[in-house]
DNA sequence: TCCCAACCGGAGGGGTGCCTCACCTATTCC
DNA sequence: GGAATAGGTGAGGCACCCCTCCGGTTGGGA
């Protein structure tokens, strides 16, 4: 990893001072404007030449990687206290919420949840963590037949998709909106009013298949 | 209204021909790339050039309408005899299978529901139309006592939006998938135990404002 | 202090898209 | 059949974006 070092610890402070701005830049692009920001535009508002950008992050998903990262680690280290609540709808709820604040705050987060990228083993291996942790959450939930038996992590998914595109709509106009659509969902999710769903769950497959295809977007 | 006559019928044949492949190439354009396909493309499918396109159809607008206004027009007719149906829940339900199903089978559709055009008269048009078959399936069904009184249309509008979200990243891997949130959204609009929602619906000009705020895309 | 590896800048090539306009083509109407 | 004119063409200007490369700059170790 003599790439990655360097980049990490550039020598000398100038390097490491110009390394920094860019990353500040990026992670208020990323949050204005989702993960598909310009890159030109980021080097712009850093004052720092295009080059420079690819001379410490070569790849998009290295500087996307380095502005998230930290702030991705802390929300998973924080769910862990939340899943450790006594109730479990509780929890569950608790859980969600924290993670559609974080999404309603930050369209690169945003964006970010709703997709995976199969080349970054850095990112899958975030995305896995999540995923495991919704899917005991609401596995605990169930069990304590407070939530439905018949929708799976997918249907988790297939939420926060719903509540992505929410929060785009609403950001400027009514950026608590999402929290209704949570609500009304979370009683959907409720066991006491479960009716027949006419409609299978997404296979794992196809939700990874899902939230591949959001990547390469047109 | 010169205009707008003088592209509707063209005088000579060959321009109208041309007219009809551009319009061709443009419904299938906009289904599979959604409204902000690109127009360089569509008169490239349509074997025409971009200077006739832009002869024919001034603004993206004009070939937006000319495209997809038999399709809606054709939409909103066959809504009113779903609204007829008895049982007022039906109604509703049906109404937005049908709806949704037609987003799914057509990304410019997807679109078009979700946004609005504040500089055409004639989609707002549309769109009034829609929000009022919609307002009404709604409130018949909360007169009968099935569907909980605090829903409002802007809670529609927002199901609507997560539908074309999931849309756009199941058409490709699971092109039902909408159903299933759909019905269980379903469970979530049921009169029967509805629990209490702790944020108010948008507002008439908190909806009206994010529909546009989605056609200024970046 | 001095030098060189590490670093920076930004022009430039390649791509996409929007839209216009001067010049040419072909239909239609007399 | 021949003009008048509606209509077609596509190069080209402009604005983005991505990414590379090489000549010039500079921090900091020797």
């Amino acid at each position: 990893m003599t790439e990655a070092d360097r980049a990490r610890a550039p020598r000398r402070r100038d390097a490491r001072e110009r390394r920094d701005k860019l990353l500040a830049a990026a992670r208020s692009e990323f949050a204005a404007r989702g993960v598909d920001a310009s890159l030109e535009r980021i080097a712009r508002n850093a004052g720092v030449a295009i080059g420079t950008l690819y001379r410490h992050f070569p790849t998009r998903m290295d500087l996307l990687l380095a502005a998230f990262e930290p702030r991705l680690q802390e929300f998973l280290g924080d769910a862990t206290e939340v899943a450790e609540l006594d109730d479990p709808w509780d929890a569950f709820v608790r859980y969600l919420e924290n993670l559609f604040r974080a999404q309603a705050g930050d369209r690169g987060f945003n964006d970010f949840l709703s997709r995976r990228f199969p080349g970054s083993p850095e990112t899958e291996r975030i995305h896995d963590e999540l995923c495991h942790q919704i899917g005991r959450l609401l596995a605990r939930a169930q069990d304590a037949g407070e939530a439905r038996p018949d929708i799976t992590l997918a249907d988790i998914v297939t939420l926060i998709w719903s509540n992505g595109r929410i929060i785009d709509a609403t950001a400027a106009t009514a950026p608590d909106a999402w929290r209704r659509h949570l609500h009304l969902m979370l009683d959907a999710y409720r066991a006491e009013r479960a009716h027949p769903v006419p409609e299978p769950p997404l296979t794992e497959k196809q939700l990874y298949d899902a939230m591949v295809d959001l990547s390469k977007a047109d």
